[in-house]
DNA sequence: TTTTGAGTTGTTCGA
DNA sequence: GTCGAACAACTCAAA
């Protein structure tokens, strides 16, 4: 069998369905579809830089990389034509707008002659399997997650030996150069210095959080100025590694005893899981709120605000040094994206899709699954939501979180100099304080955009009104 | 059908 | 300074 493999968010060769199955049944003709677009998102980035390292272990076990650009359709109906393809092979995504690229292909009259099969997605669980006794999709996690470890998830599928191509297979004409993936995004230059993207980056990444961090990760991950997280997401993101894998290698850790608490960890990505496993039931969840009420909900326009936010210039310190971490490095330590997304959403009353907007561009672990979850578990849309009452304040998240203001100092330089107990709240300090450490209000570091005793009011008010609506 | 228990990550206020 | 209660009901899922 002559099969295509088509990659897309699954950037590895270690437990790639489609991949091993092509490999075991003949030769293999692998392929990446760029789309054509002109700006580069952050994600963007973090895929062509482990596109670069995929071609390199492709071709080191015998089957180079074929790089394509256009819509998925064509490419397929006139590579097959050129290369005399007997199959096309690979895993499904979960995402809308990937599956509706599956189905036209799976419908598409003139790839008739074509095998395609598609494969498990990236989820520890097959979706369909795991419901309510009712039958229906589970809509909390607690429910989820009871019903989820009963469940075994499955074995990784090895890596293929070696990987044969046909002669046919290598038309010139359907290659794209491989510069075309030294991208000039203007990411690469801020984010190569802090992720190395690609199959072994990951391995790397996660035996480091396996020897130093797991341990302590229940307490440690909510602090954002100690590097307590995984910091995997971009890996997970981009199919980098596969999240089976992951699973099996926190119980391998377990069960040779360098791991003695690795539920909260394993918790977190049954979270992952959850988050998939809603969009995959619920596919309008990436543009409608999920609770009808929030039809109508009193959203403002406020284009200065919204610019401020993004700018990391809101007068709060913990929001300002999230949305500078995240322009910096395109990720957000996860605490403080919750007090950034529930800034925007509650103190400003801007729409939670328009901040989901934002970090689909700058998040260079950019998961659409993820992205949605969080965003409407925030603004309280989600089935299940945080309570509309359960305002952040940003002043005592950060007085709690990052009590020294290590992760403030970091992000925020220009407020590096005030003592802890006046860095959370430099509006509040006292003037002396201020001038020693050269801070001038509205010049160096802005004044607080909003009152947060009054945006909490009107938050309050705000959820106030759409209560008991049906939409 | 009805009942029951539970619900990721908080804040504020008053005793 | 510490601690418990109030904040609000509603939905989900299983018994």
């Amino acid at each position: 069998m002559k099969t295509i493999v088509w990659f897309r968010k699954d950037l590895r060769v270690h437990d790639h369905p489609a991949l091993a199955e092509a490999a075991a049944e003949g030769e293999v003709l692998p392929v990446y579809v760029l789309p054509e677009k002109e700006t580069l998102s952050a994600c963007d980035w973090w895929t062509r830089e482990s596109l670069a390292i995929l071609m390199d272990r492709l071709e080191a076990l015998g089957s180079p990389l074929k790089l394509m650009e256009g819509d998925p359709l064509d490419v397929f109906v006139r590579l097959s034509a050129e290369t005399g393809a007997e199959a096309l092979y690979f895993n499904g995504q979960v995402d809308p707008v990937s599956r509706s690229e599956e189905t036209a292909l799976l419908q598409e009259g003139s790839l008739n002659h074509l095998r395609i099969r598609r494969f498990v997605p990236d989820m520890m669980l097959d979706p369909d399997a795991l419901l309510t006794k009712s039958g229906t999709p589970f809509k909390v996690f607690g429910a989820f997650w009871k019903a989820f470890q009963q469940q075994t998830v499955p074995w990784p599928v090895p890596v293929p030996e070696s990987l044969s191509p046909w002669p046919e297979a290598d038309v010139e004409s359907a290659i794209l150069k491989d510069s075309r993936l030294s991208s000039e995004s203007g990411w690469e230059e801020k984010f190569l210095r802090y992720w190395s993207p690609g199959e072994n980056g990951s391995f790397v990444r996660w035996e480091a959080f396996r020897d130093n961090g797991i341990q302590d990760y229940k307490v440690k991950r909510d602090y954002p100025g100690i590097d307590g997280t995984s910091r995997l997401s971009g890996f997970l993101a981009s199919g980098n590694m596969s999240i089976r894998a992951l699973w099996h290698a926190v119980r391998r850790a377990e069960e040779e005893g360098d791991v003695l608490q690795p539920e909260p960890f394993l918790r977190q990505l049954a979270w992952r899981e959850f988050a998939y496993y809603q969009l995959y039931h619920f596919p309008s969840i990436t543009d409608e709120s999920l609770r009808p009420e929030f039809r109508k909900f009193p959203w403002r326009s406020d284009a200065d605000g919204l610019a401020t936010w993004k700018a990391g210039r809101t007068g709060y310190p913990l929001v300002d040094a999230g949305m500078r971490e995240l322009w910096e490095t395109g990720t957000m330590h996860n605490r403080v994206r919750m007090v950034a997304a529930s800034f925007l959403i509650k103190h400003l009353l801007i729409d939670w899709r328009t901040g989901a907007e934002y970090f689909k561009e700058t998040l260079a672990d950019y998961d659409i699954a993820n992205n949605t979850l969080g965003w409407q578990w925030v603004a309280g849309s989600g089935f299940d939501a945080a309570p509309y009452f359960r305002i952040f304040n940003p002043i005592t998240q950060g007085k709690k979180f990052d009590a020294a203001g290590t992760y403030i100092r970091r992000w925020v330089p220009e407020l590096a100099s005030l003592p802890d107990d006046a860095i959370h709240e430099p509006a509040a300090a006292d003037p002396e304080v201020l001038e020693e450490a050269g801070v001038i209000l509205g010049s160096t570091y802005p004044e607080p955009i909003v009152d947060h005793t009054a945006a909490r009011k009107r938050a309050l008010a705000a959820y106030d009104s759409i209560k008991g609506q049906k939409g």
